[in-house]
DNA sequence: TATTGTTATACTCTATAACTATA
DNA sequence: TATAGTTATAGAGTATAACAATA
C-alpha cells in the first residue's frame, strides 16, 4: 500500500481511492484488534446483527448487513464451529432456522466490540473530536440517504 | 445491498460498516458514470498515474497505485487493448516498459474525469458544501497522514 | 408455486512464486 | 545477484443456479 505521492492530476484526493484506502485500513485496524477474539470484522457485523433483537432468522440476517443469504451460511457455519452462535428450527416455520448467539457469543460479542471501538479511535487519530463525529455523521447520511432517484 | 434497520447496538453506525457501504457506492456510481467511456474506476486510476508525469514503468505505476505489478500487466493488457496507453521498451533499461497514455487515452481521461467529477457530485449530494469539503478533508488525512507507529 | 436453507459452481480482485530477459 | 515484466496459480469474498424441505 504505498503512499508515494506527486504533483499532477491528484489521483490521491479523488473520492474513489480515498474511500477505498480508507476502508482497507478500517479493515486492517479491525483484523488486528479482533485477532485475539477469533474473529473479523465481518464477523463481528453478523454478531451485531444477532445481538438483542427478536429472533432472527438467517435470511432476515443476511439482508441486515447487505448480503447474499447464500454467503450468510458459510458465516453462520464459521461462527458455530467457534460456538458463538446456534442454529434451531423455528416451530412456527419449519424452513426457517432461528438464529442466535450463546452465551460465548455473547461474551465475545461484548469484549470485540470494545476491541473494535478502540481500532476506531485509532482510525480517527489524527482527526480530533469534531472532526471524527462529522466523518461519522457524514458518512451514516450518505450510506442511509443515497440521494433520491431522480429519473 | 439491504439499509433496513432496527434498534439495538447500532452496525449501521460502525466505521467499518459505513466506510465499506459508503465506499461500495462511489464505486456503484462511478462505474455507471464511467461506462460511457469504457472504463471502470480502477483502470481511471491508472489513467490518472500515468497522466502528466515524466516517462513511466509498469513498475513505478504500480507503486503509484499502491497494488501488485502483476495487477498492473493485466490492468494494461486490457487498457492497451482499448487503445489508451502505449508500452514502449525503456532505450536506457531494455528490462522496462516505458508506459504512456495514446492520444485517445487523453481524451478519455479528461472526459472520464469530468464524469466521474459528476458521479462524486452525486455521492455527496446530501451533505452541503461544508461538510463534503470536510469529508474530503478528513478522509485525506487518514489515507495519507496514518497515525504513527507508538510502539 | 413460493420461500428457506443449502450446495455446487463461477466470477472478480488480488497476491505469491517461479520464469525470462536484462542489468 | 538483483530487478522488470510476465505467467501460472491460488486464495479471498461474493454471487447465481439448482435442489430439498416446507409453506
Amino acid at each position: 500500500m504505498s503512499r508515494t505521492d506527486g504533483p499532477g492530476p491528484e489521483l490521491t484526493s479523488r473520492l474513489g481511492y480515498l474511500l477505498k484506502h480508507a476502508q482497507l485500513r478500517m479493515a486492517e485496524l479491525n483484523t488486528k484488534a479482533l485477532a485475539p477474539y477469533g474473529i473479523d470484522g465481518r464477523e463481528l457485523g453478523v454478531l451485531f446483527v444477532l445481538a438483542g433483537r427478536e429472533p432472527t432468522s438467517q435470511q432476515q440476517a443476511a439482508q441486515r448487513l447487505g448480503i447474499d443469504r447464500t454467503t450468510m451460511v458459510a458465516m453462520l457455519d464459521t461462527l458455530e464451529g467457534k460456538g458463538l452462535v446456534a442454529r434451531q428450527p423455528d416451530a412456527n416455520d419449519r424452513r426457517r432456522n432461528v438464529v442466535a448467539l450463546t452465551d460465548a457469543g455473547q461474551d465475545t460479542l461484548r469484549r470485540a466490540t470494545e476491541a473494535s471501538d478502540a481500532a476506531e479511535r485509532e482510525f480517527l487519530a489524527q482527526l480530533g473530536p469534531q472532526a471524527a463525529q462529522q466523518l461519522r455523521n457524514s458518512l451514516q447520511t450518505i450510506v442511509t440517504h443515497p440521494e433520491q432517484e431522480q429519473s
